[in-house]
DNA sequence: CTGTTAGCGCTTTCAC
DNA sequence: GTGAAAGCGCTAACAG
């Protein structure tokens, strides 16, 4: 096996001590540049990488933050998994993803995995089913943040998006594009989110005096054609449908084309998330949007904030992002 | 600061050695079953969660494989992301991502950053600008894995899709659909894959005695528009395009459409990928598809299979994932 | 069956 | 200015 350069061996080619090395890479300006230079200079030319396994063993941080998503497929995670890394980064700190597949088992491993690695702090993107992974978190005192979703009962740091305004904002959109009869295709209202795009979207309805017609679905691939074959007899009744986001959007697009509608002529279709900010799709959804690098970069801020405070942080933050209209072509 | 439970507090605790502590957790059979039993349950009361960079330090081994990718807002790179976590997580080790927005420096800090963080192995989908960052990894003998793209005159045991016979396929296909003028967006030709792909294209039309029509353009966000506005004149004349790849292929849609195309019935539109096989999408490319869960797991076999042996590798293993032909609603 | 000891590579007192 | 020594938490060789 081959054996890394160590300061040892650095310190036995210049004929000093280990001590003297590890200060010199420091820069410590306690040591005459001629000193720095000729050690930095065989290091380099002996290739030393730094061993961080080691630093981190001895100064008990290892400059990684744990994150955990559902499904790195989902655009939404993929974003904010890149807009995450990109920035941390820059902080000088690296990312350690783990995924999840909405399995709230794979989240209480992963968490524990997080610990047991000594991550600095931790993103977590809830699932949401079950409160363990959170649970453990705060018994182990680990700066953390929680992104997208969050518990009504638990005291945490938190990010969100404004949700309520959202859903009331592509409703009242919709409504002013002659749309009555909205059918809205939410996700299960455990997830904080979902309760409350469905608030906003119920606030708007009563103002124009219209009635709602939800029905919850899984967000899980394939869900949302499943749920809309079945149904075409009604379907035709509806002005517009609102689905709880993007992915959703795009399963009911493809469905409803192969059902023979025209989209909007036909059916208008609305969402919340506006991926196409992110990459670059075959069509664009109308819908509440929220900036994924902003999320990313102030729960970055909040946890990076609370990991330097070395105290239990006495009062909680919850940022609320905020979500506005993108017109696409589906309205 | 909050201090973790270490063995020696479970020691302490139980009132015996660190080491019967760490044996017990290991579930040595040369211990009673009731020391055992006794000393997990302790450390399960103590909320114990093993320090891995203190084992990591011991044993050498970090259980991590750095995986370093572009962008995860492309679908290609965050289904790759999404199928190796998962793979490797069943097979106990860590994933831990860097993306590389396409900047070689920025390749050769991830590499060298995943060095100093001790990873047991790297897979390397690379950006292929220089060999910086390849000539470090082979300088430092780190077990590492091409995937995607490679380079000819370096030896790296590498993993690559069937590209020539991917391009061929699919320019077939659009001749038998009648194309006989296809252009061909590719990307620049330094990418392996991006000349592979060409000569598949290349020999299908020479079968056939058709003439090529070739231009090369970035994969960044927004060059494919950017090449098909001004083009628009000369565009008509063609009978399909084809794409590198399917993120090209999404913008090329759009693009088409926003022009007054329709597809497939004034232009068809193919590509490279087949990413609808992993998220769902509005509309599904006819292309050249490649498995990449199957690309991800056979990359982290080779991975670890180089991991295991201790030995310099001897022969280099080169894998061919094939492309298969899969039609969407663009053809 | 269990404990003592050494050491992974690094940083950080504390001496000289 | 520089070095010796201790120790982060864990494992493994070696005793007993």
């Amino acid at each position: 096996m081959f054996k890394n350069v160590t300061l040892k061996d650095i310190a036995k080619e210049c004929g000093c001590s280990v001590t003297t090395v590890s200060r010199a890479l420091k820069d410590s300006d306690t040591l005459p540049q001629a000193t720095k230079d000729k050690i930095n200079q065989t290091a380099n030319a002996m290739g030393y990488i730094p061993n961080s396994v080691a630093t981190s063993m001895r100064t008990g941080s290892t400059r990684t933050i744990g994150v955990c998503v559902q499904d790195f497929r989902n655009p939404f995670y993929s974003s904010i998994a890149k807009y995450t890394e990109q920035y941390l980064r820059s902080k000088n700190y690296f990312a350690l993803f783990a995924t999840t597949n909405e399995e709230p088992e794979q989240e209480y491993n992963v968490i524990k995995s997080f610990l047991s690695k000594n991550v600095d702090g931790i993103l977590l993107l809830p699932i949401q089913h079950d409160t363990q992974a959170v649970d453990l978190l705060l018994e182990q005192k680990k700066p953390f943040v929680l992104v997208g979703r969050q518990f009504e009962q638990l005291n945490t740091n938190s990010l969100v998006t404004a949700d309520e305004e959202g859903g009331y904002l592509i409703t009242n959109y919709l409504i002013s594009k002659n749309a009555r009869k909205i059918l809205f295709l939410n996700a299960e209202e455990s997830i904080s989110s979902a309760k409350n795009r469905r608030a906003g979207y119920m606030r708007a309805l009563e103002e124009h005096g219209l009635e709602p017609f939800v029905f919850n679905l899984s967000m899980e691939y394939g869900k949302t054609r499943e749920f809309l074959i079945p149904f075409s007899a009604e379907l035709a009744q509806y002005d517009a449908i609102l689905v709880f986001c993007d992915i959703m959007g795009f399963e009911a697009y493809n469905t409803l084309l192969s059902m023979g509608y025209s989209i909007p002529q036909d059916m208008m279709l609305a969402s919340f998330d506006g991926l196409q900010q992110d990459i670059i799709l075959p069509i664009e959804l109308t819908c509440a949007a929220t900036d994924r690098k902003k999320m990313a970069e102030q729960a970055v801020d909040m946890l990076l904030e609370l990991i330097d405070h070395e105290q239990p942080s006495p009062n909680l933050q919850h940022i609320v992002i905020d979500q506005y209209l993108l017109e696409g072509n589906t309205t």
